[in-house]
DNA sequence: ATCGTGCTTGACGTGAGCGTCAACGTCAAG
DNA sequence: CTTGACGTTGACGCTCACGTCAAGCACGAT
């Protein structure tokens, strides 16, 4: 019942809606590892987890590196007491990045909202 | 009424903790415009409002062109009827972009919880 | 056998967002 | 009157995240 469905850079590039040199760069950075068929790379379905994953923190403006270090947070499951009590620590430090985020986003809706009332009143006052 | 405390611009970079440097660049792109005291760059109240938009549109990731438009909506009060229509739209589509970050927050926050819980488990069973 | 298609690896280029000098003006304090 | 704190304008440098060649390999189809 494993899913060993792979796929090639131009399939992966067309999924994710991304260029082929991008998912270069990421390999070189360590945030992908395609297995290789002779020179070819295969992406299987853990890549296009973690793909889907560094497009999401792309997406938020973390940089590269530090997606790495959440990735690998995934892998990780290290096992030993002292690893496991740091990656709790790295996880409360992203997830407090992450709700001032949502502050951020929350107060930057409520503000187009307003402005899209004024915008609308102008309007009927014009009409 | 009206508020005509002035800051200096070490007292702006000081209070938003950003450089000297920085709020140059902004100037030099149109999102900050000091009034000038001989040479000397006074920031108002406007700008210290238009600061906090700018330093939260760079948290979210927007790039500083998007950003300058954003404040620009907020200037403009253009009382015609087509710019109106047009900025509104332009709203919509920020609305639009701001909602999938707000889902790409809460995605995040989410694996970040199981993250957690998993870590934790880990951590029981090796006490 | 030569084509096209898809893939590969360098290697250099680019745009955004500042950092970091360098060189100079201005003004109150010692 | 010099010093120091604070400000100014260039201008070049740097990092990040890729874009954009260039040159070449491997393959099936014509």
């Amino acid at each position: 019942m494993t899913d060993d469905t792979t796929w090639t850079i131009a399939q992966m590039a067309d999924d994710f809606d991304v260029t082929h040199r991008a998912l270069r760069h990421y390999e070189q950075l360590g945030l992908l590892s395609p297995e290789r068929e002779g020179q070819r790379r295969i992406y299987s379905r853990r890549e296009r987890t973690r793909l889907a994953l560094i497009l999401r923190g792309r997406r938020l403006g973390f940089p590269l590196e530090e997606v790495a270090t959440i990735l690998d947070m995934y892998d990780d499951q290290p096992g030993e007491a002292g690893q496991l009590r740091y990656l709790l620590s790295q996880i409360g430090e992203r997830r407090a990045e992450l709700q001032r985020r949502l502050r951020d986003v929350q107060d930057g809706l409520r503000e187009l909202e307003e402005l899209e009332k004024r915008c609308e009143e102008d309007l009927e006052r014009l009409a």
